[in-house]
DNA sequence: AACTTGTTCTAGTCTGCATAGAACAGTTAG
DNA sequence: CTAACTGTTCTATGCAGACTAGAACAAGTT
C-alpha cells in the first residue's frame, strides 16, 4: 500500500492521507479484511505527525471503510466492498463538483434520478 | 440573481459567493452579458466584506466566467459556456458504477443526498 | 509481563480567512 | 468637464483551523 503525500497541496494532509486509502480500496491495492500501516509507522514514513495521520484514519472510520482498535491497529472492513469504495469516490468526485458548481442537493439528485431512469 | 450564504459552513464565503454565482450561470439564472451587483452593494446586503466579495468575483473571472472591469462592474462573459459539462461527466460515471452494482436510482440518490448533507 | 497501537489531553506555531480603512484608476452618467 | 460609481491595490488586525509536539492512558497482542 502506498500513501503519497504532497505538502504544498492546499488540501489538508490528513485528507489526502485518507483520500489514499480511499483509493487503494476502491482500485483494489487494498483487500478487505487487510491491515493499514501503524500510526506511527505511516506518520514517520511521510514525515508528519501521528495525530495527522490518525485523523485521516478517523475519517475513514466515520465512512465506515476501516475499523480502528487499539493494540490491533487500522483493518480495512470486509464489507468494505472494492465496488462500493469505488461508488463511494464516484459520489464523491459528483458531489464536489457540484459544490463547486453551488448546486443544492435536490437539483444534484434529480439530474442522477433523470439519469438512472 | 439571489446569493445566499451560511456564516456556518466550513466553505470560505468567497468560495460561496463565487460557487452561487456560478450555480446561477449553470442553473440559466444569469443570463451571458448579464451584470452582476456591485461588489459594495452584494458585501452590504451580505453583511459581508468587500474584498471578500472581490475575491469571490476574481476567482470567477480566473476560471473565465466573468470580466471584471473599474466603473462598469462584473459583466458574465458571453462565451461562458455552461460548465456543467463536468458535472453531467460526474453524474455519467456515479449511473455507470451503480448500474455495475445494480443499485437501484433511490439508492444511488439516498448515497448522494447523504453525500451532499 | 512486555510491547504495540489507538485514544485523549494540553499546548504551541503557522497559514489562510475575513474584516477594516484608505487611496487610487478607469468608466459611466449628469 | 465634473461627479459619482466601481474595481484595484495596499496595509493592518483578529480569528479559526491545520499541523506539530509531548505526554499519559487503555485495550489488545505476543
Amino acid at each position: 500500500m502506498l500513501v503519497r503525500i504532497d505538502p504544498d497541496s492546499p488540501a489538508p494532509l490528513h485528507a489526502q492521507i485518507s483520500a489514499a486509502v480511499r483509493r487503494g480500496i476502491a482500485v483494489g491495492e487494498i483487500a478487505p479484511g487487510e491491515r493499514l500501516p501503524g500510526a506511527r509507522d505511516l506518520a514517520a514514513a511521510l514525515g508528519v505527525n501521528l495525530h495527522t495521520v490518525l485523523r485521516g484514519y478517523q475519517e475513514l472510520r466515520a465512512e465506515g471503510l476501516v475499523e480502528l482498535r487499539r493494540g490491533r491497529g487500522a483493518q480495512v472492513r470486509t464489507d468494505a466492498a472494492p465496488a462500493v469504495a469505488a461508488l463511494r469516490q464516484a459520489v464523491h468526485a459528483l458531489v464536489g463538483e457540484a459544490r463547486r458548481l453551488g448546486l443544492s442537493a435536490t437539483e444534484v439528485t434529480e439530474m442522477v434520478r433523470e439519469a438512472m431512469a
